[in-house]
DNA sequence: GCTAAACTCTACTAATTTTATAGAATTAAT
DNA sequence: ATTAATTCTATAAAATTAGTAGAGTTTAGC
């Protein structure tokens, strides 16, 4: 599942790349728009912003705008700045790989390969899903 | 992610399933070779018994037994009863259906449809896993 | 019947993560 | 200067996860 954290960002991003050329959006008028507490939208933003999703204008007159193309931000982008791992478990994942201290030898471990097989359907799907396709439907 | 618990139910279901036909696996049997601690096991093995995958015979020589076939137990069985929902929003879900609070109404949700492109994905791809499939591999 | 060894059940605790909130500092337009 | 925005750090409240404790129940075998 997604943490609302994920889900608030995403919808951000929506809503950023719905706003014709040069629009600069303030972190309230999102915030109202998408119904997520602004405060938090603050530090969402600020991660998108790390992630070189969105940059910002400071100052009166600043907001939030988006400077990667809504046709390349996927569904697993945003999962993986926000939640991590895509794989069901850090021994099947690519980008946060990290072994179970609870198998003796990976080779062994009947799980892994099977959940190996998921994360590479799942991930497929949600690299195919960005925020233009979202927008479209 | 999948949680410890579900990692965990994976890995004793594998064992039971391993085991010769009619053999009676103790818990701390399983939580030995499987590498759980057994107290937390226990309450898993219970949730499992209550999902009729397993069952048990109680008394000294008591302890576990499969009763549902390798071949019918899938991935997203075990998922939906420890982990629950399969789809990455309770909107998009199933059989743990929820309206997000946050979304005036659903229609106009532009992420929900992908979400469920998303879920059908992975909900195909964790049916296609099963216990009996695991061991094969 | 008694004992040993297993499952069953409820409650609790400790740690972690999530979901925020607060408030001071910085930046820039007017 | 003033106003209104982003930036940054710290903190707090709530929920979830992971695991533990201990009493109760059941059954095999003597």
């Amino acid at each position: 599942m997604l943490s609302h954290k994920t889900k608030y960002a995403l919808k951000a991003l929506l809503y950023l790349a719905q706003q014709e050329e040069g629009h600069i959006a303030k972190t309230i008028e999102i915030a109202e728009e998408a119904n997520i507490p602004k405060k938090f939208l603050e530090q969402i933003l600020l991660e998108l912003k790390r992630g070189h999703f969105v940059s910002s204008k400071q100052g009166k007159l600043g907001g939030y705008y988006l400077i990667k193309s809504k046709n390349t931000i996927t569904l697993s982008d945003i999962h993986r700045l926000f939640d991590g791992a895509i794989a069901l478990l850090p021994c099947a994942s690519l980008n946060f790989y990290e072994p179970c201290h609870d198998c003796q030898t990976e080779d062994e471990c009947l799980l892994r390969l099977g959940l190996i097989t998921i994360r590479e359907k799942t991930l497929a799907a949600m690299e195919g899903i960005t925020i233009a396709s979202l927008i479209k439907k």
